[in-house]
DNA sequence: ACCTTATGTTACCCGCTGAGAGAAAACGAC
DNA sequence: GTCGTTTTCTCTCAGCGGGTAACATAAGGT
């Protein structure tokens, strides 16, 4: 490959996922992480990037200074880990929802983009993503919130009350035995109490940081869920109180699968 | 084969598959690597192509990351030009729509974004520009049509159905005085039609080269118009058929206005 | 016959890449 | 907060492949 072109793909890869540990980048592309090192140096030199420790996330567009530390990277790989089994889930010719979030993100960019299913999100950024080769994508409309990128609203809603779907991707900001799945805004917990409603299988993506985690609205119980893909480390009373709820529990690792 | 028709096939070679190596075009074309590096070094003074280690690549307009992926904005220049007088019409407090396009792009991209005004589209690119930093934006929601990047369907439609805008900005494949505005898909020609009729106030966006050109369905005529930004040469006949309907009619000129 | 232009060959130079040692940063525990 | 550990980053060096330039050769034009 043209050092050109892996700048290239470089700057696609760390901006459509927000963000790419220098590993990741180095498994991907096939170069060392030192060359990976000197791409970012130039890149970041030339604005279209911005460096963090482990990694490198995309320019953000206003004051916005997130400060990636190497926790949020981590995080990145296990958010990586969990959308390649994640799309193992997947089975030809099902309608399949994927919800806003940067997890599901990362199962959007390791879905097959042949067509063999119909992907409908309430996501721009991942109708983006999913319509880039052949699948058809489905939009659910609505008002678009900031923090989340995500369409919430009447149209929303009223969208999710006339569709059903095979499979579910669903994100969570908090994931607690007792609370169940939670969110701090409730137009959202409403979008997603719909989805979960809608969707004949659910499975819920989520790094081991959002677990025993608390926020403001329940959308979801675990009894809702039918597997639990995450990655890290994950207690046992978590695990238990899931499969006791019949929710299969699967924990990813960050681990290169292919060498 | 000849030098220039060597010279011209590097280039197509190149172009087409975002870089290419020394060695394959050696071998593709025929001639020893010595040779091709003439014509590439050739080339990069022409500014066809860009060199680099290895090989060479497709020329990238400045910098801006979007180039890579997408086809390249053609009449880039224009389209700014027509963006940067279309924001001009924007006033505080308005209900916006945001036509699907590359010319609306571009207005949106100069649009302000400081939660001025409710923008609403039907494209998902738009949506996550125009979001960007203060706006309040909403989706049509719909089935993402693949060439255009733009929402269309039952869902799109009933939207538009149940909402209303003050200022419509418009794209158009083909603006003819006969035919009227024009494009080739029937379903987004529905979309367009019904969001011209949902707006207090439409105006046209299309650089010069769509004038007199025809395409398959018919959204709206001239008279539906009510300006029409343009750049470059329009005919004195096209302008007089649109002055005649009550469109003003604007010409935007590239020129830098600030350097 | 001579010159010009185009192409290939060769030898040398330079830039890219990867590996490893030391410095720096981030994280977790206290 | 501070400390120690771990990971990542920076820097340097060496090897390799591509680039350059000079030269040789061949073909076409004057």
């Amino acid at each position: 490959m043209l050092p050109a072109e892996r700048k290239r793909r470089i700057v696609e890869l760390v901006t459509a996922a927000d963000g790419r540990s220098v590993e990741a980048l180095a498994d991907e592309l096939g170069y060392s992480k030192a060359t990976i090192r000197r791409d970012l140096q130039e890149l970041e030199s030339q604005g279209l990037i911005e460096r963090s420790h482990g990694g490198a996330v995309p320019v953000t567009s206003v004051g916005h200074e997130q400060a990636y530390g190497q926790k949020e990277v981590q995080n990145l790989e296990a958010k990586r880990a969990i959308a390649e089994r994640a799309v193992e889930e997947l089975t030809e010719g099902q309608v399949v929802f994927f919800d806003a979030g940067t997890t599901t993100m990362q199962v959007a960019q390791s879905a097959p983009k042949d067509g063999s299913m119909l992907a409908v999100t309430n996501s721009p950024r991942l109708a983006v993503e999913l319509g880039k080769e052949e699948n058809d994508v489905k939009l659910t409309g609505g008002t678009l919130r900031r923090r989340t990128r995500s369409l919430v609203g009447p149209t929303a809603e009223s969208f999710l009350e006339r569709t059903n779907f095979d499979l579910l991707f669903l994100g969570a900001n908090a994931v607690d035995v007792e609370t169940g799945l939670t969110t701090p805004n409730e137009e959202e917990a409403r979008v997603k109490e719909l989805m979960v409603k809608r969707a004949s299988r659910v499975v819920l993506v989520a790094d081991a940081t959002k677990i025993g985690e608390r926020s403001f609205v329940t959308f979801a119980d675990l009894s809702d869920i039918d597997m639990f893909i995450t990655a890290g480390e994950i207690d046992d009373e978590t695990r238990e109180r899931f499969e006791a709820e019949d929710v299969t529990v699967v924990v990813a690792t960050p681990e290169a699968p292919t060498l």
